[in-house]
DNA sequence: TAATTAAGTCAAGCGGATTGACTTAATAGC
DNA sequence: GCTATTAAGTCAATCCGCTTGACTTAATTA
């Protein structure tokens, strides 16, 4: 309102944010390295034994870290590994999608401790919210039978669903208008009382590719999502990376050439939507899934073209991320079950040369991600597990209600 | 070397950490709104104002920060208003071009002070290192002339020069071959005793822009350079980004289409290397800037007609920036004179439909960066500045010698 | 059995933000 | 013109969390 509230700085920090970020340190080292004793973790995050002692400590009672058997490893005191309790937490993943909505839960540690999928009217989103919170509250149910401390280790509530978002002209088959329009993140939390996040579908992939996938300890990675549309997820020094306006990745959208207004974008024509489209099959097929599967595994010419096609297109979007982004690795991931994404996979060999072909590499340049069609779920799960755990900038400032 | 060493995990921090920050957030907060008070700074960062004082008055004794005259603004006792000293801090820029060097001096706010240039040849960098280190040497002294304390206050050295950089096969004539493969860093840094950093030329033009242009204090922040090549400097999160191996934004590589190998990169059609070859021009010509400044003031047929291909693809490949990375603006900058420049971001209206296109805007979707030929040399003067005063994740961590 | 090595604890110390009372210096209201 | 009010900034004590250095514990090596 007044003069100061356009002051524009970053937020300073305090003892807090120091121990925020060491504790997250700690979870993050004892995610990707297994287990490790105090010793060890003193070393790996530079701080003293005696701070990785508190710290443990502190862990140990709330439930997070604990304990396992001595070992000994030559010379000295043997060292007491800690590992991450799985159910030191827990959070719900939402997925969104045309004509279906997943719900999971999962752990600490990403594994999925129960799951329940329905139908969901693509044009009715108040009647779509209904079937949802009751989604939700199953899943949560069955956690409750799980876990006595549930609902306090509950960290929220991630939705993924296709983007862009808050765009202008929404009214695009590629994006669900009708529900691009309601208040669902408001609906949703009201609903709940859980804290809701909001990622697009290639963004829940990279996530989940990030907590128990091929990204996870990668700090620079590209996922390259082929479901009804396409769009990338990006994983930027080791986070996710969202845009200005929480819209960067949307490559589905990028045109395939320079050749004018009428050029054609990557989507129309690599994406599950056109295969569909190709097949003349319905994506409100309740058995779609299936369907592509036995396609797939039938060698099916018409999928066998269209895999043709489509990896033609892909591997100059796979040159294209490689170009922009410089990434340690791109990972395909898909809605699509796993014959016809290692297929796809297979059909972009080789790729084109480009500035990722460097002498040695430890990663490869592509390789194939989850391809559970519950990943989506599972990495719109994981976003709240992470920005409640995993160590980032944000989480060392002290917090505000607005501003930048 | 044991199996520790394999253990990968953040760095900790601790109260080092919390105070470097603090400040670093001090200086960025100055350095975006010109003068703030110490009140005005507790407000602004969330601090306590006894914690400010407190930090204000370290910069005040390092010489970082000076009160300027009190100022009353209504109730209550006038506020001290306080404003970076330009003079706190200094590094050199150097520009590697093919042909050319330029080596500048800037100080904290961005302000160049000295300049010197120099031919350079292409192909016997060894000859070409004595040439720059002459030149730094040159703008060294003429510092030592304007700030008794200019060698204390020399923060680094950021050179800039084409990439990409540590490719294999680099006999490429985008890529000055022979300077890819000399021992470019080491050699500056035994040769003047700074810290040597380096980035691309487009990475330069972003830093640029980020300290003194059109992204100070923007988060998200794209620009595309048109030089010899092309390519985007990348400010997401409010920094620069660079890719897993330092090679992110070669979007000059990224092909116009996946119409297979014989496909062309987008620098082959639409940089200055392509203007130079369609006029006729040597890109070793001394007066080249003079000549094109002049026929793009003229008018010139072969390069109007130039021009409106170039902002075909150019059109196209700001659609690409904004839909895979969600920037909040777009910022054109070129090695080229201002005329042509400004005829360039005209042709390539009307910018083609894309997630960018939304209500609310504040920022154009496309703008004209700066165009004086020294902004390279500037942007890698404000690398080394950036880095020691600018708030990011890095600074708050424990350093360590290799490692994660 | 003694020396060595490494894990981990103890207790004091220290750096840096926080807290709350206080001082200073202006304007607003009567 | 006095008084109340408001805001900037300081002072001194406190508190939080990492660091330091000595010490204990428990293994292997010689």
């Amino acid at each position: 309102m007044n003069e100061n509230s356009s002051i524009r700085a970053k937020s300073g920090t305090n003892q807090e944010g120091t121990s925020a970020h060491n504790r997250r340190v700690m979870i993050e080292a004892l995610r990707l390295n297994g287990a490790l004793s105090r010793a060890d973790l003193a070393r790996a995050t530079q701080l003293t034994k005696q701070a990785v002692s508190n710290i443990i400590e502190d862990l140990e009672r709330d439930g997070l870290v604990v304990a396992l058997d001595t070992v000994r490893k030559g010379r000295g005191q043997p060292s007491t590994p800690y590992r991450l309790v799985p159910e030191g937490a827990f959070a719900i993943g939402l997925q969104i999608d045309r004509h279906l909505t997943r719900a999971v839960v999962v752990d600490l540690v990403g594994s999925v401790l129960a799951r329940a999928e329905a139908n969901l009217p693509l044009d009715e989103p108040s009647e779509g919210v209904k079937v949802i919170l009751g989604l939700i509250d199953g899943v949560r149910r069955e956690l409750a039978g799980i876990s006595s401390q549930s609902e306090s280790r509950l960290v929220g509530l991630g939705v993924a669903m296709p983007g862009p978002f808050g765009l202008q002209n929404s009214d695009d088959k590629w994006m669900m208008p009708a529900w691009q329009k309601f208040p669902l993140l408001e609906t949703l939390a009201a609903g709940t009382g859980l804290n809701v996040g909001l990622q697009n579908d290639a963004a829940a992939c990279a996530t989940a590719e990030r907590i128990v996938g091929a990204a996870h300890g990668v700090d620079h990675a590209v996922s390259l999502y082929v479901g009804y549309g396409i769009a990338a997820g990006l994983i930027l020094n080791g986070e996710l990376y969202t845009g200005g306006n929480g819209n960067a990745g949307e490559i589905g959208r990028a045109l395939l050439s320079p050749a004018g207004p009428g050029s054609t974008p990557l989507e129309h024509r690599a994406s599950l939507a056109s295969l569909y489209q190709h097949l003349g099959l319905d994506a409100a097929d309740a058995h779609l899934y299936e369907r592509m599967d036995a396609l797939a595994l039938a060698e099916d010419p018409k999928v066998m073209a269209w895999i043709k096609d489509a990896a033609h297109d892909l591997r100059w979007s796979v040159h294209l991320i490689e170009t922009i982004f410089d990434p340690q690795t791109v990972i395909l991931t898909s809605g699509a079950p796993e014959t016809l994404a290692r297929r796809l996979l297979e059909a972009m060999q080789p790729l084109l040369p480009s500035i990722a072909d460097r002498p040695g590499r430890s990663l490869p340049r592509l390789q194939l991600g989850i391809t559970d069609p519950w990943s989506i779920a599972l990495g719109a799960a994981a976003e709240p597990i992470s920005r409640a755990f995993d160590p980032r900038f944000s989480a060392i400032l002290k917090t505000r209600s607005g501003g930048f």
